[in-house]
DNA sequence: GACCATCTACTACAGTTGTAGTAGATGGTG
DNA sequence: CACCATCTACTACAACTGTAGTAGATGGTC
C-alpha cells in the first residue's frame, strides 16, 4: 500500500510541517506554514485528505477535530523524490548527479568541503 | 522568455531524445524512444507542441515536415530540476543532499566510475 | 440546553499532464 | 497530374494539482 509514494509540491509543504511535529491538527499545520504559503485553511484540509487517500498520513478523531500523523517517513519520501529526479535528469546514474554537482552547481565553501568528504568516503568505502 | 523551464516527466523523455541529436522530426524522436515508451506518434507530436509553446524547442518546416531542435540546453533543464528537487526535499540546502547521498544511496559500478573521475577533477581543481 | 465558533463533508473549477484520435492538407511518385 | 502515405491542426478526455467555498454537524461554554 505504501509503495511508490509520490508527493506533489503542495503536499510536500504539508508533509514538511507534519514531519516537524505530529500528531497535529489542520489548523496547527496551517499556522506552521503560514510564513511560506498564505493558504486558506481549506487548502490544507484538502491536501490532508488527498494525502490520506494515498496513504501518506493517518488521522484520528478527538472531539470534533482530526489529528494527523505521517505514515510515510521523510526519508522514504526523500528517497522516492531522489530516485525520480535522478532517473529523469541523469538517466538513473547517481554518478551523473555528482558530476553535475561538481561542475555545474555553485556550492558554498562548506558544501564543497562536504562534497569532497562525501566523495572520498564513498570511494574509500568502495575500495575496502 | 526562457526563464524557469519546468519540464514534465514525459517532456523530459522527448527532450532527452532531442538533445541526443538535433534537428529531428517527430517520427525520428518516436523511434528513438520506442524502446522505453510505447507511445503513439501523436503523443510525441502533442508533447512537441507543448514544448514549443513553453519555448523549450523550436521548429522549422521543410517540405511538409517539421524539424525540431532544442532551445533549452540539457544543462539548463538539469539545473532547474535540480533546484526544484533540492528546494522541496532539502529545503534548498545542497548540504542536505550530500548528506543524503553519503548515507542513503547505494551506488552502481557506473556511478562509482564517474565518481572517481569527478573526485579527481575536484582534487585537481582544488590544488590549482 | 441553546448558541457560537469551529470542524468536517461535499463540491468546485481552472491549469497541467498523460495519452491519444480524426480530418483535412500536401509532397513525392508513377 | 492523380493518388497515397504521411504530416500537421484541431480536438478529446480523464487524472492530478493548486487553490479554495459553502453548508451542515458538533463540542464546549454560559
Amino acid at each position: 500500500m505504501v509503495g511508490i509514494m509520490k508527493l506533489s509540491d503542495s503536499e510536500w509543504i504539508v508533509m514538511g510541517a507534519l514531519w516537524a511535529h505530529a500528531p497535529a491538527t489542520a489548523r496547527e499545520l496551517l499556522e506552521r506554514i503560514e510564513a511560506e504559503t498564505d493558504w486558506a485553511y481549506m487548502t490544507v484540509k484538502t491536501l490532508l485528505t488527498r494525502l490520506q487517500d494515498k496513504g501518506a498520513v493517518s488521522s484520528e478523531r478527538r472531539g470534533k477535530t482530526d489529528w494527523f500523523r505521517p505514515i510515510v517517513s521523510r526519508d522514504k519520501a526523500t528517497r522516492t523524490a531522489f530516485r525520480a529526479f535522478i532517473d529523469r535528469a541523469f538517466d538513473g546514474a547517481v554518478g551523473g548527479l555528482l558530476h553535475h554537482l561538481a561542475r555545474e552547481e555553485k556550492l558554498t565553501k562548506r558544501d564543497r568541503e562536504l562534497l569532497r568528504r562525501t566523495l572520498r568516503e564513498l570511494v574509500e568505502e568502495e575500495s575496502r
